[in-house]
RNA sequence: GGCCCCAUCGUCUAGUGGCCUAGGACGCCGGCCUCUCACGCCGGAAACACGGGUUCGAUCCCCGUUGGGGUCACCA
């Protein structure tokens, strides 16, 4: 088949949140369309009108958007497209492929439990199949599959895939209210929107063939497939509810960068020999489906964390400036978006793996009064600190410089005079500068917060011990 | 159950007949660095599901077994 252009298009179908495997789908489609320079088109399904939702709908559009994964036609809703359908539906009637079956549900359904206790396949026994029935009230109208032969998936992830067509059964493209079924709704759309590549989960894998020939019911040609593994939970069964948080929105509310999510989704499943890390235009430029992989992949929540971590790492801090300010804003941190809050962001870079631990870090740093931890305090705010503590806010009171050489020097001096190892005094200062025993190094921090700042806690820690001793 | 798909360390994977005493990453263990915590660095344990073929030679090709997954609706 000559194709000019690639096209191909994600078709959820709004009846929940956009969850991880979904995600995947999209991802590949999108990256496959920008990677060829090709065209992505997204498209709602919610032709079951008892399921499909505006807040799903929504959702979808949230997730997307939060990705960065942007679409160039639609959205299309097939809802608004049923005479679309009705029109195809009404051809293959009359061509012959198709036909109008009057057989009641309750039958129907009595023949699938009986055939499936006797192990055999439910399928419909073509009882209306001959009968060359007009349209009357209540009827469906089913697909005239072939009583023999093969149908062959040609797979361009995993090759050829052959299906006996006595499998298939004459299965319904219309309910008997004209609205469209699945299998018809989505080759009538492929084929109008002019989709030539379809990357899908492989449980459509079934579906393939019966889609294949609709295409040449139709007349038309038959696209190219790709269908990629599914994301399965810790379990190794498909990803469901009890295996924690599924949708992608939830992990951005877990602060997780965009694109550490994309980076992860698409190396689960898909590889470019050992490399690891990828960012969002290295994924457009290298991703092909050749290195799509043919089996299922367990989703592992431990390295999406450790990816994120190497995301943020990475990222420019103007960058995590816009992504982090939400996380501060739910801690309760005035930040503005300046040169402050990029220091900030320096020094917790390299111990976040996430935007709230970032937020969490970056408490201190906002805050007028330092609240010691207990235990830090009693350890490390003890009276024989009282004097270097003291002489270092006085020192650093009195130099007109205040960078890092600096500060050292007076560090120094400091620990000379107090006979005390840079260890037995950094502790302290931390203490009194963040109030716990736990932070980024003594001097990038004291750069970040300022030297009004850092003197002011240096002093409140040294009253803060003189109260203590008198208390004793 | 029928049909279909899949099968390398716990997990994600590299590997396309000899380069494999099987490489990388996460996690795990040990160490170094060090002002705490991280980052970083060094090292370690850890896999070709099994059985037959084909071949001078199989992780890689074929068959079978086993195991896992998917699918069999007037859902999508």
């Amino acid at each position: 088949m000559s194709k000019s252009i690639i096209v191909t298009r994600f078709p959820p179908s709004p009846t929940g949140y956009l969850h991880l495997g979904g995600a995947r789908t999209a991802i590949f489609n999108w990256l496959y369309a920008r990677h060829m320079n090709g065209r992505f088109i997204l498209r709602l399904e919610d032709t079951d009108m008892q399921r499909s939702t505006k807040e799903s709908v929504d959702a979808i559009f949230e997730a997307m958007e939060w990705l960065g994964i942007d679409w160039d036609e639609g959205p299309y809703y097939q809802s608004k497209r049923f005479d679309i359908y009705k029109d195809h539906i009404d051809r293959l009637i009359t061509s012959g492929d198709a036909y109008y079956c009057t057989c009641p549900p309750e039958r129907l359904e009595k023949m699938r439990k009986d055939a499936m206790a006797s192990g055999g396949k439910p399928k419909y026994d073509g009882t209306c199949r001959e009968k060359n029935l007009k349209w009357q009230e209540g009827a469906v109208v089913r697909f005239k599959s072939p009583l023999s032969g093969t149908t062959v998936v040609t797979d361009k992830i995993r090759g050829d895939i052959v299906f006996a067509n006595t499998e298939l059964d004459d299965f319904i493209i219309a309910r008997s209210d004209g609205t469209p079924m699945y299998n018809l709704a989505v080759v009538v759309d492929d084929i109008t929107m002019k989709i030539n590549t379809i990357i899908r989960g492989d449980d459509h894998i079934s579906n393939t063939p019966k889609q294949i020939l609709l295409y040449r019911a139709l007349g038309c040609d038959v696209p190219d497939f790709g269908h990629v593994p599914m994301v399965l939970g810790h379990d190794k069964s498909r990803l469901s509810k009890r295996h924690g948080a599924m949708s992608v929105t939830a992990y951005r509310d877990m602060g997780y960068h965009p694109d550490a999510m994309l980076n992860y989704l698409v190396r689960l499943g898909w590889s470019h020999g050992d490399q690891e890390f990828f960012t969002r235009n290295e994924l457009i430029e290298k991703f092909n489906l050749e290195h799509i992989g043919r089996s299922a992949g367990v989703f592992n929540p431990e390295k999406l964390l450790a990816l994120n971590a190497e995301h943020i790492r990475a990222a420019s801090n103007e960058d995590l400036v816009s992504h982090v300010m939400p996380f501060f804003k739910e801690k309760g941190i005035n930040a503005e978006p300046d040169e402050y809050l990029q220091g900030v962001i320096e020094t917790l870079k390299p111990r976040s793996k996430t935007f709230v631990e970032m937020a969490d870090g970056a408490q201190f740093y906002y805050q007028g009064n330092i609240i010691y931890d207990e235990k830090a305090a009693a350890k490390f705010l003890k009276p024989a600190l009282m004097a270097p503590m003291k002489q270092l806010a006085e020192a650093i009171d009195q130099t007109d410089e205040f960078d890092e050489k600096t500060l050292e020097d007076i560090f120094k001096q400091v620990m000379a005079d107090s006979d005390l190892k840079f260890g037995k005094i950094a502790q302290p200062v931390r203490v009194a500068l963040t109030g716990k025993t736990v932070s980024p190094g003594i001097f990038e921090m004291m750069l970040v917060l300022g030297k009004s700042k850092v003197i002011s806690r240096l002093n409140a820690a040294v009253q803060f011990m003189e109260k203590a001793a008198a208390a004793d």
